[in-house]
DNA sequence: AATAGTGGTTACTTTTAGGTTACTAGTATT
DNA sequence: AATACTAGTAACCTAAAAGTAACCACTATT
């Protein structure tokens, strides 16, 4: 694999520019094969504020990773999914999140806050 | 799993902060099965500045994914290599950047600087 | 008439990651 | 006597990511 010393070029840093964020990873896997709306999303992860939590949705929706709906009906509805693209990552996620409980725990738990 | 809507103790985002930042997985591959002396890394990834490269090189080690050895000679050797723990991690590295090469490629050209 | 619910936006501030440049100690070389 | 080599460190700076708080339109409910 050529220029793969330059992050730019690296696939594995452009992997980790779509789903290396805080939240993206959590809202992927909140979202899994439900569809959500904005307001039970933040319910179901309360630590994102919605300014976040809006910005994130529009780079995954950008990204393809999700689709958005919006139903003309007062109050509004507008309900998350993920794509078919969207669906694909999510085993790798859990490998990765099998891999850091596997190897990391420990270390990691002072990180907690 | 529970907490993970809290990244803190999101397994996913806990391995991310390992792997996510933007050295960190090119530094990985890069030492792959060598021992790489800090010299040898910095030019193999001439874009990274030494100050960097020094902290990255800390924290992996911290981490438990690098081994740092250390000669006593003059001019000073210092030899870096992967532990058990950071070679686990090379195959997740890889199905990473498939995932982005296979996903993403169009998506992200217009990234490359 | 006021309040609540929905899915956000706007303006501003803080935090964090990463970058730049210069510098160090100790020896060997020219 | 000056310069080069190694593996860094120190002080400072910048840009991007994330956080905070207030606000919006529209309707339904009390």
């Amino acid at each position: 694999m050529r220029y793969i010393q330059n992050p730019y070029q690296c696939p594995v840093t452009r992997t980790m520019s779509i789903i290396g964020g805080k939240w993206k990873p959590i809202i992927l896997n909140c979202i899994g094969e439900k569809a959500l709306r904005f307001g039970k999303l933040n319910q179901l992860i309360p630590a994102i504020s919605n300014k976040v939590l809006s910005n994130e949705l529009k780079e995954l929706e950008e990204l393809g990773l999700i689709s958005r709906k919006e139903y003309s009906e007062l109050p509004p509805r507008v309900e998350y999914q993920l794509t078919k693209t969207g669906l694909s990552l999510i085993p790798l996620l859990h490998e990765l999140a099998n891999w850091g409980n596997t190897n990391l725990a420990k270390k990691l738990e002072n990180l907690v806050k």
